[in-house]
DNA sequence: GTTCCGCATGAATCGATAG
DNA sequence: ACTATCGATTCATGCGGAA
């Protein structure tokens, strides 16, 4: 099977519109935040952030096929000594516009920037907002599932004998599917909180956030052969994760720099054979 | 010293008109979440959250010093598939108030509630809203500081105050010194994340947050003497946290069985020696 | 006294069933 | 159609009794 990875230079506002309606898997992407500084990258101040941000998601909107998912990973500034709230109005926002907001995730980042101030500790969450376009979704939850804690050893000791009874009596009826069942009862499914560490500072080029944290929802939300949007693709940490875990996928970057930079960095087209 | 616990029966709206303005140094509670807990407060719609918490909120506000601060400890449930939004809406709202809204603190339950569905994840985290009258207040950061490494977060996160001082009476000369050395050698600052775990089984009486949470809100943001506020008091956590810490402090719940239990556990009031 | 094991129990959520 | 109630699912924790 052959996939897809293609980036485009552009305002994702624009070039959305050359992509057909419901037709993308997953979208996970972390725009720009809002920054006092116009100088920075989009460099969208926060009392605009909100008008800024709603004519893309509505094309977000169009592409989505309805079994499909969009995370949005973001986090509010400090302005003037307090959080804003252009997150909260986006949500509120979105809703508007016909997403559903499904869920929150919290990114709880293991090692975040050090740093002290008088009235506030670091700052070692993000959110991951998971918005729909129906209430039935695709969601493959086995693919993130995690190690169990410290009592299932005990417990499963106890466990074995009778179910390797049962897994006998199964497989004499030709299927085993009981024994990845019993098998798998080390592990359990996660919770809505993430623990990930940032990326490490050696790369040359800083991602917004770690590989794994696309990969999670990707694994979670999509299959192999499924289409992923990033519509603000930074260094391209999304389409990159996307192509090794076989995943089409669609990245849009408006800054020349970032553009060509990942476009190097990318693995051509080629075959791929799985299965 | 003497430290005052009083506790009043009513409804807050109505009980706070007593207090005097600029008068309480920490408010710390946890209302009945929307639709929760329906057998016992009658449980707040979603739609009707916004509205039957503002004008308490408006109340808080009055007698909450300029230096004092306001924890909020909230989450909100899923409707119809969907995250409501009274919360977002709640915080907006108290904005408009007069309230900043400094920080948003996350609660990760490590044992949240289990379950399993098709589209979801066990919810595991909540919200603790700081809110504040002033861009200055007082905030004692040195209070919550915690070891540094992985081996002391697993060992010493449960280490109270009480802990402590059991190891020191308990070895006398060797251990408990070398512990406290050890304490006092590499500790950091806490970021806005908290791990704790739920308060659940043989509790004689369950509380809908452990301990730890007031404690650490009481430590970060009053000294001895103070006074802190719970409107909700449901089952007493916090002015009971309070009164153990030499802290003031003032309960208000509706409920009169919850109000007669607490009244019940509490200790006298009594001469508490400091210094 | 320790360590180990069994068990109850949560600010949950969904889907089906009933008024 | 819209609301209220109920059963099923599931995992970390702390207590109490047992080895």
């Amino acid at each position: 099977m052959e996939i897809h990875t293609n980036i485009f230079l552009g305002d994702c506002l624009d070039t959305l519109k050359g992509i057909p309606d419901n037709s993308v898997d997953l979208i996970f992407t972390s725009p720009p935040y809002a920054d006092q500084r116009k100088s920075t990258y989009g460099g969208i101040r926060p009392e605009e952030y909100v008008e800024w941000f709603l004519p893309r998601s509505e094309q977000f909107l169009r592409v989505l096929k309805p079994s499909g998912s969009f995370v949005l990973n973001i986090k509010e500034k400090v302005v003037n000594g307090e959080r804003s709230t252009y997150v909260l109005e986006l949500i509120i926002g979105m809703r508007q516009q016909g997403w559903l907001w499904t869920e929150e995730f919290i990114w709880h980042k293991k090692n975040s920037y050090p740093g002290k101030w008088p009235n506030r500790f670091r700052d070692a969450w993000e959110r991951l907002l998971q918005f729909n376009k129906d209430r039935k979704f695709n969601m493959y939850q086995d693919e993130v599932m995690v190690p169990m804690g410290e009592w299932a050893k005990t417990r499963l000791r106890k466990l074995s004998e009778t179910d390797l009874r049962r897994d006998d009596s199964k497989v004499g009826s030709g299927f085993g599917k009981n024994i990845s069942n019993w098998l798998d009862r080390d592990m359990a499914y996660p919770s809505n909180v993430l623990h990930l560490a940032t990326e490490c500072s050696n790369k040359s080029h800083s991602a917004a956030f770690p590989e794994e944290l696309p990969e999670w929802f990707i694994k979670l939300f999509t299959q192999e052969g499924d289409v992923v949007l990033d519509p603000f693709l930074g260094s391209g940490t999304t389409v990159k994760v996307a192509q090794r875990m076989h995943r089409h996928s669609i990245g849009i970057e408006i800054l020349p720099d970032y553009y060509y930079m990942v476009k190097n960095q990318l693995e051509p087209s080629k075959l791929v054979l799985f299965g």
